[in-house]
DNA sequence: AATCTGTTTTTAATGTAAAAAAAACGGAGC
DNA sequence: GCTCCGTTTTTTTTACATTAAAAACAGATT
């Protein structure tokens, strides 16, 4: 009834760790790896169980001890570690990301329990999240409707998006040059110097510096709703920057060549420079977004899924 | 295992109707009744059901006919024509009024539905809201954690309504004369004036004003972000009014005449002095909010509800 | 005293079922 | 053709049950 996600990612977790020790290592306490994991003793004692009886594990006097190296079988796979709600929101995700609503379409919840393979309660509490995402809209007493990723909606998140950016860097700039962001942003510098250097190989690892650059600033605003909207924001990307991989890596330099152009005018603290690169940052931003939903989702050959209209 | 909030609230509506009618009257027809109700047929069906059953309506020749005004006793208390959630929103907000929980206090499900007399299922899908206010923070595998209307809460919030608000007058004052939008702020500024010359009685009626200048504004922006950002402000503003009453009819004054100088400056579509009034209006309004907080909620006699800490 | 682990108690996640409401169907009357 | 209304089918809402995970408790060992 309810799934064992929490173990099973734990399990993989702790299977990362073993593999890097020697056979015969001696494990750490339950608590300790509780902790280290982020999740309940009890969820550590079901691991360790299990481990025993996969024959990973044995317990000897003075603790328990690490017998063989796990190999890939042993591992649960992935799709299986996330809570069955954030499954859905991931599979809720993909669906718009191929293409298989069309906007203004009529979704049903027993249609989507169906098809994702989990129960209506699991489908309405997830897809709820989606209303704050501008992607959906619930009608009391009926069936909610898909809104899209159109244009329209790219204008509204990046006017937003404008407004909350160029606040947070007022906040950033206030900060001493020694305080975690400011340090945080000599990192993100570095790393923006060496992907630059390495482009040809790395170009994919982009976006997560991407990712980093944006919420640091976003988070200086010390304001929940800016830094949950950037969330929103984070979220949609992640999937929608798959839509158009054309041009990526020729993409991907303008955008790191204007993020240091944007972080050398953080550095001067001057607003007027400051709002310039940012503005023309997100401007490429905003339209590489068009572009993409303009070439639109990877329509599958297959028929839109079988929800009702 | 349903409630049938829907259908009380249409048999009272109904009720309403037919208290305007004289005897004899024949009724509306199903599909009529159901349009003007924004219910299905089913449920006018059912409604006229009871009515029969209450004696209150015959079915005659011809179609049905009211045989009995209705009295006090016949209608459904308002408080069972909420939907199981919104009672729970409802009841929510008012145990925050009432200052039922402390900044940084963890809620549980199954403690708050049995206080609230629902299931977890309802609190769970409801109280998930609130997390978009600002309000709660849910951590996965465990309780919510309330997060106050403290001064840092008014704050941020202020701070993205005046980006929003200002943002607004933006679109509004590109919208030509005769566009419905200047109709409505025609009519909301004749309001102004006739609750001004009857302060006295009417001072009472001055959020619901509020509520419509603002929504008219932030509603040209045409910006989904911005326009539930401002249905949050209003739920808020809505509980958060009844905190502090004093001054009541002086405060009420104060901001219906910088309503006034904003709607004068918006008519000018001078973007400097649009921004000087509005700005100064949220400014009252902020610190309006900000005494409210200081002041608190009425704390009632009785302990903090029994909710776990 | 502090940490470790075995056991018990609570609580959250999520599937299932039943009632209410909506939607669809279909015949009758005009 | 169109509206009206009785019936049937779907779908949403909500309570409840069950399992996973967390938290609390308690004895043991260092």
């Amino acid at each position: 009834m309810k799934g064992n996600a929490v173990f099973k990612r734990s399990y993989n977790q702790c299977l990362r760790q073993l593999a890097g020790q020697a056979i015969g290592a001696s494990l750490p306490s339950e608590s300790e790896l509780a902790q280290s994991l982020e999740v309940s003793r009890t969820t550590v004692r079901s691991v360790f169980a299990s481990l025993i009886d996969a024959g990973i594990v044995t317990v000897a006097a003075g603790g328990r001890r690490l017998v063989r190296h796990p190999g890939e079988a042993d591992y649960f796979p992935d799709l299986q570690t996330l809570s069955a709600g954030a499954a859905v929101a991931r599979r809720f995700m993909e669906w718009i990301l191929q293409g298989d609503f069309r906007a203004g379409q009529l979704l049903n919840a027993a249609e989507l329990a169906r098809q994702f393979g989990t129960s209506t309660t699991t489908i309405r509490e997830h897809l709820a999240q989606f209303q704050h995402v501008g992607l959906l809209e619930r009608r009391p007493n009926s069936s909610w409707l898909y809104k899209g990723v159109t244009p329209a909606f790219a204008t509204e998140i990046y006017d937003v998006r404008e407004m909350f950016e160029l606040r947070s860097t007022r906040s950033f700039i206030e900060l001493p040059d020694d305080s975690p962001p400011w340090r945080e942003l000599d990192v993100i510098e570095a790393e923006h110097r060496a992907l630059l250097a390495n482009i040809d190989e790395d170009y994919r690892t982009f976006p997560q510096l991407d990712e980093r650059l944006h919420r640091v600033i976003h988070e200086t605003s010390n304001n929940r709703f800016i830094i949950d909207f950037y969330d929103v924001i984070s979220t949609l990307f992640h999937y929608t920057y798959r839509w158009n991989r054309s041009d990526e890596k020729q993409r991907n330099t303008v955008a790191l060549l204007e993020h240091l152009d944007y972080i050398e005018a953080l550095r001067s603290r001057d607003p007027r420079a400051i709002d310039a690169r940012c503005r023309k940052h997100l401007r490429t931003a905003r339209a590489t977004l068009a572009r993409s939903i303009e070439f639109g989702p990877f329509r599958s050959p297959s028929s839109p899924a079988g929800v009702s209209a």
